[in-house]
RNA sequence: GCGGGUGUAGCUUAGUGGUAAAGCCCCAGCCUUCCAAGCUGGUCAUGCGGGUUCGAUUCCCGCCACCCGCUCCA
């Protein structure tokens, strides 16, 4: 079990081993982003790797896409985020609750329009009349594209990775021969200005999402939802995630999104925060929802050029009763049948998952009478896998040690070290969460062997040099299953 | 956004209205044949900006950031 109880001890740990640090630092930091260093950035790396490649790289029924965070207006129109834009939020003077004010109720005895502040009760402490000013909710980032001021149009960074896929349902349909059942998959920055960030980089305004959105035929949506919970869930306790500290947790029916039928949170039992279980991934069944959604706004589009390009004065066009047959439909060869396809989406942290991992991997343990840390990354999330000593710096093992890290690397990331005495460079692979320590001593130059030493027991192994890199491998690839 | 708390070296902690201290880490050298050894030397700090003062890390104000609890959010 990690010892580590509060967050400080986690933002610490992350600072002094290069995990994360705050961003602009020496500008007295900027709220709520944070920056990767040399060891964190290999980890989100890895995370993000491990992902597509068991989600991807693995699969026959998914496929990649990149798509660029930069979409044109009317994508988060048709998808309801622009619509956040018609919110505006009041703060009670007395008690200093935020309520938003399409939610505020006329007090018993009275009742005006719905924008009459005078007359509206506050939902907190009952007091009547006594906001301050509405204020527009932005829920998204807006930027400009245009270089010359007069000419620009306001765009929005993208608050969700899911858009661009739904965006480019139809040209990965066409160009590609994927059938029902399939799915796409993006790993990308999103943005949403979150009224409060928190926890550390649990939330924040900036972040690294990975999303599969998997096309289904309606009616194997249930089948999909629930195959794709148990898929995620095992892919954390795959990577070392342990047990007890991970679990699925379905949202009430109340919970659920406008569009979400069914939605599972994969939550881990962060050490902070009320309640200490949170949401690392969420599998949701959006229905049919997106791509209908984006048929009405393809055909909204000359609302879009009379309204002068302004997204709050267009009002998507209803649905056509053919919907079905739309340009976002599928045409399913076998069963000679058209239809809009059901999408089953877990939507994952990247950010989120690489904190879990460090903080799962955090481990103190007595050692002849003194602490060792280490962090027990599994070795496909390992910043480093390999490092390489010399048992001390003379009699040519500096040299021999060099040539064997430099063929190594070709292979995985693999680290040289040759100060101080080689139990201070084991434990400084252990705080790094290295899981293997190769140490060429007096024996490599008399029969070709070096030891190999393992961070999870400290116990260490002779090799011969000839059959390192194939055992280094095996090891590293079959971690676990011995 | 509200309330409370915090901010001294990379980390953990001292301390003071008058030269900012230590341990660990780190760096260099010596030594060293397997788990943070030893010796010598060295680098590095009062979050930012104002004010009071002869003098502010210390007192006051503002800002920034983080933590805790609300609120908000999916």
């Amino acid at each position: 079990m990690a010892k580590i109880t509060k967050l400080d001890d986690i933002v610490s740990l992350c600072k002094r081993r290069g995990f994360i640090f705050q961003s602009s630092e020496i500008y007295g930091g900027l709220a709520s982003c944070y920056d990767y260093g040399p060891l964190g950035s290999e980890l989100k790396r890895n995370v993000r790797q491990a992902w597509w490649k068991s989600m991807v790289q693995m699969r026959d029924d998914i496929v990649g896409l990149d798509s660029s965070i930069l979409m044109h207006p009317m994508v988060w129109k048709s998808s309801g985020h622009a619509d956040k834009f018609a919110d505006y939020i009041v703060e009670c003077k007395k008690c200093n609750a935020r309520s938003r004010v399409d939610h505020l109720e006329d007090a018993p005895d009275k009742s005006s329009t719905p924008d009459d502040l005078t007359t509206k009760v506050c939902p907190n402490c009952s007091e009547v009349g006594n906001f301050t000013e509405p204020m527009p909710f932005r829920l998204m980032f807006e930027t400009k594209m245009g270089a010359n001021a007069d000419d620009t149009m306001t765009l929005f960074l993208r608050p969700e990775t899911a858009q661009g896929i739904f965006a480019n349902f139809k040209n990965v349909l066409d160009s590609t021969r994927v059938k029902i059942p399939f799915g796409i998959a993006q790993i990308g920055k999103s943005f949403r200005n979150e009224v409060t960030t928190k926890a550390f980089t649990f939330r924040t305004r900036e972040f690294e999402q990975a999303e599969l959105e998997f096309f289904c035929e309606p009616g194997t949506d249930e089948y999909w939802y629930n195959t794709w919970k148990e898929t995620r869930f095992n892919w954390y306790i795959n990577l070392g995630i342990k047990k007890e500290n991970l679990r699925l947790r379905e949202h009430d029916k109340d919970e659920l999104a406008h569009y979400a039928k069914g939605c599972v949170d994969v939550e881990y039992k962060f050490p902070f925060g009320s309640g200490d279980w949170q949401e690392l991934e969420g599998v949701a069944n959006r229905t049919d929802y997106d791509l209908r959604q984006h048929q009405r706004g393809i055909r909204s589009m000359s609302q879009w050029y009379e309204k002068g390009r302004d997204l709050t004065k267009v009002e998507l066009v209803e649905e056509a009763p053919d919907y079905h047959k739309g340009p976002l439909s599928y045409f399913d060869e076998q069963q000679k049948k058209r239809y809009i396809p059901y999408v089953i989406e877990p939507s994952a942290g990247i950010d989120r998952s690489t904190l879990a991992f460090l903080v799962d991997a955090y481990d103190e343990e007595e050692v002849n009478g003194k602490t060792r840390n280490l962090l027990r990354f599994h070795p496909e999330l390992a910043p480093i896998k390999v490092a390489v000593f010399p048992l001390v710096k003379k009699d040519g093992m500096p040299e021999a040690a060099q040539a064997i890290a430099k063929s190594l690397k070709k292979h995985f990331a693999c680290f040289y070290d040759e100060k101080g005495a080689v139990g201070r460079r084991y434990r400084r692979q252990d705080e790094a969460g290295t899981p293997l320590c190769v140490t060429v001593d007096g024996d490599y130059k008399e029969n070709g062997t070096v030891t190999v030493r393992h961070r999870d027991t400290m116990e260490q192994e002779s090799v011969s040099g000839d059959q390192l890199l194939n055992y280094l491998r095996d090891k590293l690839e079959n971690w676990g299953n011995k």
